[in-house]
DNA sequence: TTTTTTAACGAAAACGTTTTCGATTTAATC
DNA sequence: GATTAAATCGAAAACGTTTTCGTTAAAAAA
């Protein structure tokens, strides 16, 4: 009934625990007859080594911990994905936490699996993130980290992301070729540096073009939800009626905006076209479907493992480690909402 | 730089390692100023116990992992959410495996978890599982199991499920009380038992109503994707003309059935209404909205989780486990997709 | 004073591995 | 035959905790 132990093996055998253990990881010291012996008798007896001691033993869990602020949310499932793959691959396996956006949780996830000893954390921050004490604790603990799309510039560990400023210039720039004169903005809250990017990138495409920059036509969203984007939408037309593009946040936001349009008898793209950001599935089957910047979320998460990976392995190896920043290409994906 | 332990706060304090133990976990006989003195030099050094030895003395990692088919999906995503969450309040962590569909990768995994030493398994299987040694396995190990949606019923431990033939009954009555009196089904592959009932409800929802239950009306579909859901409707509108009335295995088929028709003139609901099955959150965005059967997945996760949990419970103090099998209601939630 | 009870502590084993280093045997070399 | 080299094995420590059981000292009861 109890699981099988070295020592089992050992004692039917006749011989000692260490050589057991040295056969089975193919010591050179082992005669390949013994070899032969042991790794036979531990597979019919089904032997499974315990994690736990050899934890205890080599202080390493092949576990780490990734910390995302929401699970339910087609970019992050992607990345979830990316990481998990990734990891498979390379025998590590993968426990995630929610911060919910909110930094006290982050604090607590942060302590939760410095506890459980995971060997490196992923991590992408809260909104409400503006302090980064519990980030400095994991790096000086020794433990690798690193950072992905929702990033702390300050933080020094390896990073991956996108550029969320040139993405969004892609973005704005596709409306004003395309004909657009006038272009709002609905962007994301004041704090995390992707939305202060992406609205960057939008100014930076106007006042390049030699548009004015209007800072009413910009819209803060605070909860990036469906209803936002109704609501600024309404708000939009009834205090802009001659606003003729729209690039906004998170795509999200902008199903919203779309379908407030659809009801009003707002067309779209002919009264006003809109560029999205993120491609999340459902913005290529909505009607009209949405031109939106593919984030590449699988991608992302591959990368960031792979990172985090070296990262730990070159520790065990004492060779110094490099933080790297990576940014990956992203791409815009043009469809109806910006179609004539 | 290394961590600290048991028996460095012991060395300080000039006790034994035992006391020290003895005094965190607030044993009755240690007296309250040791208790105090542990207790601060403990904090001041910042001792965070060694999770690999706890585990290996105590035989439990306070971990479970979970294997589903699919990240990247809605409504596994809310699962994982549900899971999470619960799990967090109980102390729990979640190590996420995937399936991909695939009963190799699925026995994989399983074994993966076994060997990591989880406290218990949740799992949904893929749609090509159907031996199911690896899940005995689990069972014979002692270890608890407790499947969610997709399950199999030979398989003897706690299940948690939605009545997939009720839920599909309850579709098509819905169009039939809506007026339509040839209704088409696209169903999901002709393995797993969901397909198999939702299939099994919607024919009984026709006999009950004395239509006739005819064969090619209904569609196989293999990988559930968007695209089937555009093809089969093709299919459809050019074999079957009369159709009024359509329900549909899964939501992300459904919209891409609905995508087609709106391509190509069919009007729905008008010439052909349309239920769905899961309620993705894209059903409520698209146009038409799509009426469908709320697939409750965090409730599920949730639910799932405190049956593990107490399997995990009861086993550690030898209490008799009873497997239960737990059905969650589901809801219709009517939209444009049938609204005349 | 002696005995009993209670309070407070610690020694030591155990969990199952990994790995160092020394011991023994056998084969090769002189 | 003596010496060296190579091949094979095992003893033992270590990882850091938990828990049983015994010990000591002080307090209470006799």
């Amino acid at each position: 009934m109890k699981p099988v132990t070295l020592r089992q093996i050992a004692e039917i055998l006749n011989i000692s625990i260490t050589t057991v253990s040295k056969a089975l990881k193919d010591y050179p010291d082992v005669s390949k007859k013994t070899k032969r012996l042991v790794k036979e008798t531990a597979k019919t007896l089904n032997y499974k080594p315990n994690s736990f001691a050899v934890n205890l033993r080599t202080r390493e869990s092949k576990t780490i911990g990734l910390i995302i602020p929401e699970v339910v949310h087609h970019f992050f499932s992607s990345v979830i994905k990316g990481i998990i793959s990734q990891a498979e691959k390379n025998g590590y396996m993968v426990i995630i936490l929610q911060s919910n956006e909110s930094f006290e949780l982050e604090k607590k996830q942060i302590d939760l699996l410095l506890r459980k000893q995971v060997d490196g954390i992923l991590i992408s921050l809260a909104n409400s993130t503006v302090r980064y004490e519990h980030l400095n604790e994991v790096l000086d603990q020794n433990k690798p980290i690193v950072m992905f799309d929702k990033i702390a510039k300050l933080v020094n560990c390896s990073k991956v992301i996108i550029n969320d400023r040139k993405a969004a210039y892609l973005a704005t720039q596709h409306l004003i070729d395309i004909g657009c004169k006038r272009i709002a903005h609905f962007r994301g809250p004041l704090l995390p540096q992707n939305s202060i990017d992406r609205f960057l990138g939008y100014k930076k495409a106007l006042e390049d073009n030699n548009l004015i920059y209007d800072s009413s036509l910009v819209y803060v969203c605070n909860d990036m939800s469906f209803d936002e984007g109704k609501n600024f939408a309404k708000q939009l037309i009834e205090e802009h009626s001659n606003v003729d593009g729209l690039f906004i946040n998170t795509d999200l936001v902008a199903v919203g905006a779309i379908s407030e349009f659809n009801k009003r008898g707002v067309i779209v793209p002919k009264d006003i076209a809109i560029v999205g950001f993120s491609n999340w599935f459902m913005s290529s089957v909505i009607s009209p479907s949405l031109t939106t910047i593919d984030q590449p979320g699988y991608k992302m998460g591959k990368k960031a493992f792979k990172l985090l990976y070296k990262e730990i392995k070159n520790k065990k190896e004492n060779i110094e480690v490099k933080y790297k920043k990576v940014e990956l290409p992203v791409q815009l994906i043009k469809r109806e909402s910006t179609a004539f």
